[in-house]
DNA sequence: GCTCGAGTACTCGGATACATGCTGTCCGAGTTCGCTGGG
DNA sequence: CCCAGCGAACTCGGACAGCATGTATCCGAGTACTCGAGC
């Protein structure tokens, strides 16, 4: 029950391209800015541009863009986008096993409504959230320090 | 991002426990109750003795009872005895990496505390819920129809 | 008939293998930029 | 001086290994019950 770190590494990326604005920014300056292998970041980018969270351009000073404004991605997109639609908790029906159909089965399984509503509590928390307001969260000038150090990088 | 099965077994016991009262009961019973691995189940209960949920006694009509009254035990105590204490989004701060110290970096992590934010609301609601919710969220009759179950399978 | 004792069967407990999925890496297809030659 | 064409470098995209965690299993230590012999 470990989040992958695709998820923090999805939003610091999304969160950068939100800071620099318009220009691509190529997987190399993400895996150079945050000390991350280029290769396995690619992937997991990759990943949000299936999800039509990122948009991505080929060639040379290519790289990829927010596919949208930053109000409009959420927390939950890119949680979703990296670790799949599944749910945390996966009802198997144990409750079924080792005795013979009954229509009290035809009602949900108790435990999995529990765990479900605290699913629901999370996801809906986290679908609250946008990238807009990571940025409104950020320390000021945060945002300038990026691009100073995004530029230098380039040098 | 998966919860191990081990939480709905563990769950679907203590419940099973709260409906069967006082006497214990054995991996093996529950086992053959819900068709599960005895061993790997035995290995889920026990991480639920060491978390003081259950008590188990050994020798013969030896088994597992529910260590306190069923109101005190909430679903939460039993997903962090389960699954470990570990939060389920890990920040690895990688926003410090490839750049020198920065006082900026002595404020939390926006990231970090966003996710953090949405893993309390899924907590707070697991710690909201006990087995006590459970027994009485289920169906009426529920309760005899396991006793009767578990008495046919002593026979 | 009652009590004591050893034996047996059953239980938990921890140490040991296997499988799935996350992590990490590689090479190939396509596109853009820059340079060069000609008009 | 301007333009077209070619080459090269850079980018994404998907297919291929390695490792960690979760899953599954086995054997050993300890305890309660049972049966039998002795009093």
């Amino acid at each position: 029950m470990r989040i992958g770190e695709g998820v923090e590494w999805g939003l610091h990326c999304c969160l950068t391209l939100a800071w620099l604005g318009e220009q691509p920014v190529a997987t190399a300056k993400f895996a150079t800015l945050f000390e991350l292998p280029p290769a396995y970041l690619k992937k997991r980018l990759q990943a949000l541009v299936r999800a039509g969270i990122l948009t991505s351009t080929p060639g040379a000073g290519g790289g990829f863009l927010l596919a949208r404004a930053p109000e409009r991605i959420t927390l939950m997109d890119v949680v979703s986008a990296l670790e799949g639609p599944d749910e945390l908790f996966r009802c198997t029906e144990i409750r079924q096993n080792g005795v013979e159909p009954s229509p009290e089965f035809a009602l949900p399984c108790g435990v999995a409504t529990a765990m479900r509503r605290a699913e629901l509590a999370w996801r809906r928390e986290l679908a609250a959230q946008t990238v807009a307001d990571l940025v409104a969260a950020a320390p000021p000038g945060a945002a300038a320090r990026m691009r100073q150090r995004y530029a230098r990088l380039v040098t």
